[in-house]
DNA sequence: CGTTATTTTGAGCTGTTTCAAGCGCCGTGG
DNA sequence: CCACGGCGCTTGAAACAGCTCAAAATAACG
């Protein structure tokens, strides 16, 4: 059922006043808050160093990126990030938490176009035209460090490896956009669902969490509109998984059972 | 319009001496039939540079640009310009000609990502890993101008706007496949097929050439993959569109008869 | 604890695919 | 020169995957 922006917006606006106030940590996977404003972590101790700029620097270059993150924010479930068409100033990196991203068009339809999580640059999009084509959603409660990208170009001139990462990551995130258009193009359902439960997996480890527990921050719909196609499917697809005995649903709770045969599923061999 | 008359006229010459020169080979597993005399035209004086590299340089930074692409490379129709698994060298501006570029999955499925013309840069997806995560295939006969990448990266260290337009570039790119996820993910397939023809008009007419004749380079079967459709489909939608007079069909020439209500087809108002 | 949102499941429908046949064009060889 | 075979394209009919509509079950939440 569609949602208008402004119930949306009242809704947002209540939940962060409400979390606000409250500021219970729901969250399994995240980081310890010091509960105040702008936490001053560095980039040089951050704990997602390793995923977000595994760069070989220096001391001294260290020290120069730390410059660069001085301002980090947080976002209560359902606030924007950015929205389509506003000015794009900074890139960020997240902290904790996820956000999903989305695309419109004139006639209302939309399309979700990726789901990110800890140590993931988000905003890729906006540096074409210096507008966001997309818009950000916090999908609970989240972190983020804002990267100023006037700032991490000039860096980036200055530190050779630190512009290759740069160059790396927008070049990743490329390669994801065409498995997915490999994905939406000729894959049927349930090879969709597959693979998008194997690279959930696979993503939960590499943040050092389990592999076949999956805690699903998205609800079916967009599931459905990521994978292209509709909520109903979704749930059927879940459904017959477990009756095959490939996995276990427990509404968001996802087990995995049989990794193998899933990834035989995808035709990834 | 960006282009004008007469450098219209020099690439239309320039494609014509091209063609008629190297009509050698069909065999599609080729090397590069380059061999002898690359044409030692420079970023300066390029004709396509206004699409291709659209920075504002100094004569000096120019000059310096002009350093950058020293290589060019011809392939007749059917030519790989990469292959997947290839080491990552350069990028590739193309100068004439089209290319296809495709993604390939272990069971075999395979899927179009893109059909590039004169002026675009092709490889963008090698960076991340410096392996190349598809392939490209020259459709016709086709000449590229090499631009090895660590030289790329150097002198946008040193000229900003060239970093900046670099990063444009890739994030262009980004923009680019998530059109093509909302495509594939919630379009039904006349409009598709719609949504494409009016790119193609589009950047037929960036290029100076007509917005309503379309040459098409490709089979309707990689019409048929770049659009998640089977080639039958691709084909009754061709069909049912002339007999509604959109447009008129003559096996791979197309005239679009009435831009107007194909963009309303794809629900851009 | 009642209300609302999300998810599951069923039944019938639709758009796309599949399978199959035929047409037109072009290069090859008789 | 024409006949031939191959390839790309079109078209039809039937099958099927996923969609729509509807309703019930379950979970989330104030």
């Amino acid at each position: 059922m569609p949602v208008s922006r402004w119930q949306v917006l009242i809704y947002v606006k209540m939940r962060a006043l409400f979390n606000a106030a409250t500021r219970s940590n729901l969250n399994a996977n995240m980081v310890p808050s010091s509960a105040n404003a702008s936490l001053k972590i560095a980039c040089s101790s951050c704990n997602l160093r390793e995923i977000c700029l595994p760069v070989d620097l220096s001391v001294s270059e260290m020290t120069r990126l730390d410059e660069l993150s001085t301002n980090k924010h947080r976002f209560a479930s359902g606030d924007y990030l950015y929205r389509i068409g506003d000015q794009f100033k900074s890139l960020h990196a997240i902290r904790s938490g996820s956000f999903k991203t989305r695309v419109l068009q004139e006639d209302g339809r939309e399309q979700v176009t990726g789901f990110l999580m800890a140590g993931e640059i988000i905003g890729l999009d906006a540096i074409s035209t210096d507008l966001h084509t997309c818009e950000a959603v916090a999908m609970e409660n989240s972190e983020v460090c804002e990267l100023p990208f006037a700032k991490l170009e000039e860096l980036s001139r200055e530190i050779p490896s630190l512009q290759r990462h740069l160059h790396k990551i927008m070049s990743r995130e490329i390669v994801r956009d065409q498995g997915i258009m490999l994905l939406l193009g000729s894959m049927r359902a349930e090879e969709r669902l597959a693979a998008f439960l194997l690279n959930l997996s696979q993503r939960n480890a590499a943040h050092g969490l389990s592999a076949t527990q999956l805690k699903l921050r998205m609800s079916r719909l967009e599931i459905g509109s990521y994978l292209g196609l509709k909520l109903e499917t979704v749930s059927r697809a879940f459904s017959h998984f477990q009756d095959d005995g490939l996995l276990v649903v427990k509404a968001r709770a996802i087990e995995l059972l049989d990794l193998p045969r899933l990834r035989t599923l995808v035709g990834k061999s």
